[in-house]
Parts: C-alpha cells; structure tokens; sequence
DNA sequence: TGTATTCCCTACCTATTTTGTAGACTAATA
DNA sequence: TATTAGTCTACAAAATAGGTAGGGAATACA
C-alpha cells in the first residue's frame, strides 16, 4: 500500500498543476486546501524538491511550483521519490537493489515471478503521469 | 514489498510441495531446513491452515501437508492472506475495501489508476501459482 | 489409561517505521 | 532592516513488523 506521505504528495502535486498559472504556491496555501498536516507537508514537498520534482522561491512571493509539466512526471516517479522500492522484493527492484537474505537468487523461484509483477506495474506507473490523476477534467 | 512473513510462507510452502510425497511435515523440519525462526513459522503455518491453504495433523506423526496441489495455490490467495491488500489504495482493493481518508472517490483521479495497476498485478498473481515457484524444475 | 508428541492459542516483547511536531536558521524581497 | 517563506535538525507518539514464551488440547500408541 502507498503510504500516507506518498498519497499527500500526489493531492499536493495535483493542486500545484491545477494552479500552475499562480506562480510559486505557497505551503500553507495546499496544507489547507487539501487538508494535510503543515509540517509533514514540508518534510514531503522539501524531498521532491531534491529530487528535482519541485522548484522553490523563498521570500515574498515565493513557494513550490512545477519544475516540468504534469504530463512529464510518471506516478513510478513520485513513489520512488516517497516510498522507495516498487517492486515486492529487494532482489527484483531497479531503482533499489538489495540481495534478499536467506534465498540464493539461482534456485529461488519467487524472483522470476516477481520480476513479472514488477514489470507489470511500471508498465502503468511509468507510463501514467501527474495529467492522468488531475481532477478538472 | 512483501513482508518477512509472507516470504518465509512461500518459502515454506515450497518446501511442503516438495516433499508432499512424505506426508505431514513438521514444523520443526521446515523450521531448521529453510532456516525460518521455529516459533515465528508456528504462526504463519498456522494462519495459512485457518485461511484453507494448509491441513494439519496433530500428535505423533503429524505436521502440516497442503490440502491442494501447488498449481491450485494461486500466490495472490498467500499474499492476502499474510500481508492484507494487494492493491495500491484500500479504495480499490477487492478484498480488503475500505474508504480512504480526505478524498472524495468521484473527483479523485488517483483511484481509477491505481485501479488499473492492481488489475495488472494481480493478472500475474491470480495465475501464476506455487508451482511456478517451486525448486527442483 | 497414561504418556509422549505435535499442533493450537494467548499473551507478550523489542526494534523499526510511519506519522506528525517544534523551533531555530537562512535566503529573498520590499 | 523587517517581513516573508522555505530549510534544516531534532524529537516524539503511534503503529507495525518481527520474534519469543509458555501452557493447552488433540492424537497416537504402548
């Protein structure tokens, strides 16, 4: 299951594409619009700024904005970013590749299925962007 | 990504498949020969047997057998059964739905991908089964 | 009938992760 | 230089994962 940071960063991604025209969104502005938690959204839109989902303008005037366009960030991409690994297991993962313990990869028949899985999914998450989740539509 | 528990159930199922041919296997045998924690097997053995995956036999002789042949175990049915949903959202879970929080389903562009996720997952779990795990191939 | 065997059940414990909070600090702007 | 707004570090409560302890209940067999 995503995990509550992920799914809050999907709703305040959502609101910075829906509001893209305003320039710079401010924290406080999407903490309250889509009701989560001030601090804990800092933490969540601080982390996608670096890992260069988000930009940022402090000041007057200031707050998150898009650095691309909705249609070019995959979902894959923010749930990496949020909750790690995709895949069911260590051993299958791309983007986090961890040997499994207690399982020598050659005989253990699981990996194989669950590359299967993993290959599955992407091939939605990759594929599907922030545009595809945007509420006005 | 699958829990502890979930991975030693396959592993232990595996080798219950293995040596279906020698009857009721002890915990204990499976215990020491996939090097899973005794006491910690006893309850996912015993949560697999409460679920309809697994028979057991008490007393002298006794242990756990599968009740199925392994082509009939598909491995969706032991995920749910050990780690809970297998989809992305409980919103779009078949087997475990529940309400997300601070989300309006109608307007929520979230759930109808996660939707399309969890079918693409579960095209793979529903049908590849404990066979195609197994061993000695 | 009694005893060894083996699974069954309840309760508990510890470490880690998740979720969330507090407060000081730095950069930009007017 | 005062105000605004993001950045950073640390902390803490709650939930979950992973594992342990010990007795109870059913079965087999002498």
């Amino acid at each position: 299951m995503l995990s509550k940071k992920t799914q809050y960063a999907f709703h305040a991604l959502t609101y910075l594409a829906e509001n893209h025209s305003k320039g710079p969104i401010l924290i406080s502005e999407i903490s309250q619009e889509r009701q989560i938690s001030l601090k804990f959204l800092e933490n969540i839109l601080l982390e996608l700024k670096k890992s260069g989902v988000l930009g940022s303008k402090k000041g007057k005037g200031g707050g998150y904005y898009l650095i691309k366009s909705a249609d070019e960030i995959p979902l894959a991409k923010v749930i990496r970013v949020l909750d790690g690994p995709i895949a069911l297991l260590p051993c299958v993962s791309l983007n986090y590749y961890e040997k499994c313990e207690n399982c020598q990869e050659e005989i253990c028949g699981l990996n194989r299925v669950m590359a299967d899985v993993r290959d599955n999914t992407l091939k939605v998450l990759e594929n599907k962007t922030l545009k595809d989740i945007l509420r006005n539509r």
